[in-house]
RNA sequence: CGAGAUGUAGUGUAACGGUAGCAUCCAUGCUUUGGGAGCAUGUGGUCAGAGUUCAAAUCUCUGCAUCUCGACCA
């Protein structure tokens, strides 16, 4: 991936989104164009915020008894093809390897666009009795798409995920996992990311490849428009029939198994980036912030610096091991420093200068408003413990707040195209078809983002042809 | 892949066919320090190849790359 380059200057929103989203990046320095294009290279600071959801994700994983594996990133070009539709759907866009070891190879390997293929292939050997089930694995990998089209963390040529695959006894039992674990990611995402979600489901068009049904999370960025963060699919026994995972079940039959799979990707990153940050850089929720707290001392004259810097880190250690906290002591002015931490998005900033000190007391600058407040030494702990909670309650908030002002609910094509238009999130009835999903996407661009699963059921007519419909459904554009 | 545009230090920009310049960044030194410091010195550049010309960053051709708009998508 080549382009443009920002240095630190942020690009502010109302003037372009796009380059507002790139230039936060580069600011924050969490990516950097690859010279493979299409790649990216995630910096520590952006690798950062993956760990945290790694480790947040496989707390919850856990909870649910999911186990992690780890499967080949070579597949054999014969097991992709062994499921019609999940072919259909990846071919256009799969990496293939054909030659290796100096010669070409009898049988093309495609690099994994996902991996229930290779997954299932062994899966078959691994359940033989309705004992060995319900089979719950997980892999943190990286996988490649070719996309015609790339932007750092939305959507990149390699990108990094966790996939689940799970094996059941049964459809209601496969159905029912699979909307338990799109409730992991809810919670991950209210919870943690601070991005409020609209969970539903996927109209037929939009769901996965080989899927029966595919639930998503839906959320709303800043300019408007909706990013599918996290995707769980139900998959019946579409793979099951076509990888031969059979089991013998209480009554001695022998039944196929029934699937879902499940996977969350560093586009939550770009969610992430797109919900909160704002003109002077990232905002980061404290909760996925590596650093929670950076301490800025001072520094009137080069005398006094020891003895700013030895209060400075004293604070750090009465902060104690649930905040995560840094001393910037680099040979720079302070007011740089405040922008450097500003455009990284850390929560809170506390200065500490020798008046501080005579008063025994700090500052603390959020990051979310930006209000500034002196605050005395004691207790310090926990006016930081309540600050970062505020700071994490406040973006959600905001978050949701956004989102709830900008969706709409419309009854004709006028009101349609307008709210669309005027990136909304529009709530439309809808005749069901895949017909009428396509004129719409072709004529104004929108597509069904999900079926909302708190859509009541109601009379009314499709925007767009009048024909009967029973829901609302949710339209936006997508990025 | 189709249509259009653009390629000059790390970045951002100048130069009629005639000495490649400015700012920033980086490095060093001094002075500064409660919100992006100042001065001095220094390193570093015409996308690649061919052609036209006494002379090419500039004109022509080819290639490559990037950007914008479509088709694809977690």
């Amino acid at each position: 991936m080549e382009g443009k380059t920002y240095e630190n200057k942020i690009v502010p929103r109302s003037e372009d989104y796009s380059e507002w989203y790139l230039s936060v990046i580069a600011a924050a320095d969490l990516a950097t164009y690859s010279p493979v294009k299409g790649c990216m290279i995630i910096k520590p600071n952006g690798y950062a915020i993956w760990e945290k959801v790694q480790e947040v994700l496989n707390k919850e994983f856990k909870k649910k008894g999911v186990q992690n594996a780890y499967f080949p990133m070579l597949i054999p070009e014969k097991l992709l093809t062994r499921e019609a539709q999940h072919v259909e759907g990846f071919a256009p866009e799969v990496a293939v390897v054909t030659h290796a070891g100096g010669a070409k190879l009898d049988e093309p390997l495609v690099l994994r666009p996902t991996s229930e293929t290779i997954m299932y292939e062994v899966f078959k050997d691994w359940i033989h009795s309705y004992r060995d089930l319900p089979l719950l694995i997980n892999q943190w990998a990286n996988v490649i798409r070719w996309e015609m089209k790339t932007k750092p963390f939305l959507r990149t040529t390699e990108f990094l995920w966790q996939e689940g695959h799970t094996v059941h006894k049964d459809e209601p039992e496969a159905d029912a996992y699979a909307r338990t674990m799109l409730g992991v990611y809810e919670k991950f995402f209210a919870d943690y990311m601070a991005i409020p979600i609209i969970p539903g489901v996927k109209s037929e068009s939009e769901k996965f490849a080989g899927a029966l049904r595919t639930y998503t999370c839906e959320a709303m960025m800043q300019d408007g428009k909706a990013l599918q963060i996290s995707t769980s699919h139900n998959l019946g026994d579409n793979f099951a029939k076509a990888f031969d995972i059979k089991f013998l079940n209480e009554e001695n039959n022998e039944v196929y198994g029934w699937q879902t799979s499940w996977g969350l990707s560093t586009r939550s990153i770009g969610g992430l980036i797109m919900t909160h940050s704002d003109d002077k850089g990232l905002v980061l929720p404290p909760k996925m912030a590596s650093i929670q707290v950076v301490i800025v001392p001072i520094i009137p004259n080069p005398d006094s610096r020891a003895a700013i810097e030895s209060a400075a880190m004293k604070v750090a250690e009465s902060l104690g091991e649930n905040i995560s906290v840094h001393v910037d002591v680099r040979d720079m002015r302070h007011g740089e420093k405040y922008f450097d931490w500003e455009k990284k998005g850390i929560p809170v900033r506390i200065e500490i200068g020798p008046k501080d000190i005579e008063k025994n007391s700090v500052v603390i600058v959020r990051r979310d408003t930006g209000d500034k407040e002196f605050a005395p030494m004691e207790n310090l702990v926990e006016k930081i413990s309540d600050t970062l909670e505020k700071i994490q309650s406040n973006l959600y908030d905001r978050a949701l707040a956004m989102q709830n002002e900008n969706t709409v609910t419309v009854t004709n094509w006028d009101e349609f195209t307008a709210a669309i238009e005027d990136r909304k999130f529009v709530m439309a009835h809808w005749d069901g078809t895949d017909e009428t999903e396509k004129s719409i996407k072709d004529e104004i661009g929108a597509t069904i983002r999900c079926i909302p699963f708190d859509s009541v059921e109601e009379e009314g007519s499709c925007v767009k042809t009048g024909k009967p419909s029973t829901r609302r459904v949710l339209f936006a554009k997508a990025h």
